[in-house]
DNA sequence: TCACATTTGTCCGTATGTATC
DNA sequence: AGATACATACGGACAAATGTG
């Protein structure tokens, strides 16, 4: 039985396990409970909303997926408050890829038009800190690949920060979801030194416009680097080694 | 976010409902199982999978929330294959939103840059049925506007609309989120009549360019239309009546 | 190394609500 | 209206994991 505390509104259709969740949900987005907070253990919850552990267990596990929280076993374990949402976004959309409804052809061109945007920003908007860690990216991938080592990683974040350069948490969002789609492809089938070679002197060719504010040679090696890209992967694509609408469905 | 693949490991640090639950995903990924295929009571695949009602109830929570599936009570009821993870992914949005990590003007930023490529491919892609949607829309609009009615619904539809007829799927996807968001600002001061119409007359206009292939035109009216939305809405902020950095809290 | 407490993970039995026939 | 089949929910019990002394 739960209070109703708007007139009229909440007729009880909802199941117990969601008024429990919301209500939790509806403590962190309002800042009461903090990413870093724990929660009660579940029978404490379950007690002080005067239901079962299932139910609790089931709130439990839906805003674990939101990732609003995680779950621990053990002792000092228990549920402790967590803002990881936007993975769980990239991990929808990797979903929604994964039953075959969006193609490698959209899913770039999309991309293109977002980091062009993204790249239009950065040029106006980054600072030396920005710069800097994009520097850190490059060298890190060199040292790697200098070593004999795959990038893929280093590459991946140097779009993430690209992203964060711009300030706009939007493009955060959308460019972690692409880059999480494109990941999977890659795990199936790791790039060579030679293509990993090449993504880093497009990296540094986009930053080198970046540092000179330079708009125009930005867009121009930005695009360069995406066809590769794309070729590459559709390449795999057409050897079969990527399945579109069958894919490890791990995670 | 390390993601190595560790050899030897995987054994079974995994909870029963999450293998249940990729199990029943890689069905559904796979195609084996479609939308509207009707799965087996909980009960029926406890005891397939040789688990309890509740490991399978925590399951069936995670493909609900993940939009795979949905459960109905009753006779003939039970939990029924679906396709809606795109919704999910807006509503996941709104949640980041709703943190206070998204400003209104990062919002229509994004916006911009994606509903303009949107409408570039629009401009080279529609035919007559997406045409004919358009138009549908706009004079439902109109219709419920000169009954005095407000056309919220009718208006966001457009957008939507639009980014389906550029035939990517991505973009439908990020459409729909930024959609949900800006609806989440409507519900708390709906629009007058007058801004109803302004919307209804600028989605005339930029259709109108839409059929004669005027790529030109239609970027002026769509970006007009833009900052109208933009200063409308920041007004709002102005007087208050939308919190913009703590949105959460008022919901 | 050995208990020990705490907390999640899992299963079972049972009761109730709900939708259809 | 009654029977049926299903989801929903509760409480009890034990296993497994994890950290402490």
């Amino acid at each position: 039985m739960q209070q109703a505390k708007k007139l009229f509104s909440p007729i009880d259709n909802k199941r117990a396990f969601e008024s429990v969740s919301s209500e939790i949900k509806k403590l962190i987005l309002s800042g009461v409970l903090k990413p870093g907070d724990r929660l009660p253990s579940e029978a404490e919850i379950a007690s002080q909303f005067k239901v079962g552990r299932q139910t609790v267990r089931e709130a439990l596990r839906i805003l674990e997926l939101s990732g609003f929280v995680s779950v621990q076993k053990g002792y000092g374990g228990g549920p402790v408050v967590k803002n990881t949402v936007i993975n769980q976004i990239a991990s929808l959309l990797l979903d929604t890829f994964q039953m075959g409804d969006i193609s490698l052809e959209q899913i770039t061109s999309a991309r293109v038009v977002i980091e062009k945007a993204i790249l239009d920003a950065v040029i106006e908007k980054a600072d030396q800190s920005d710069i800097r860690r994009l520097r850190e990216n490059t060298a890190r991938a060199w040292e790697r690949a200098e070593n004999g080592l795959l990038c893929l990683e280093e590459n991946l974040e140097f779009h993430r920060l690209l992203a964060k350069a711009s300030r706009n948490p939007v493009f955060v969002i959308f460019i972690e979801a692409i880059v999480a789609l494109l990941r999977n492809f890659h795990t199936l089938q790791l790039p060579d030194e030679g293509t990993c070679g090449r993504a880093i002197k497009s990296h540094e060719k986009i930053l080198d416009s970046i540092i000179k504010r330079d708009r125009k040679k930005a867009m121009y090696f930005i695009e360069r680097h995406f066809n590769e890209v794309r070729d590459r992967l559709q390449s795999l694509v057409a050897k079969g080694e990527i399945r579109n609408s069958k894919m490890g469905a791990g995670l």
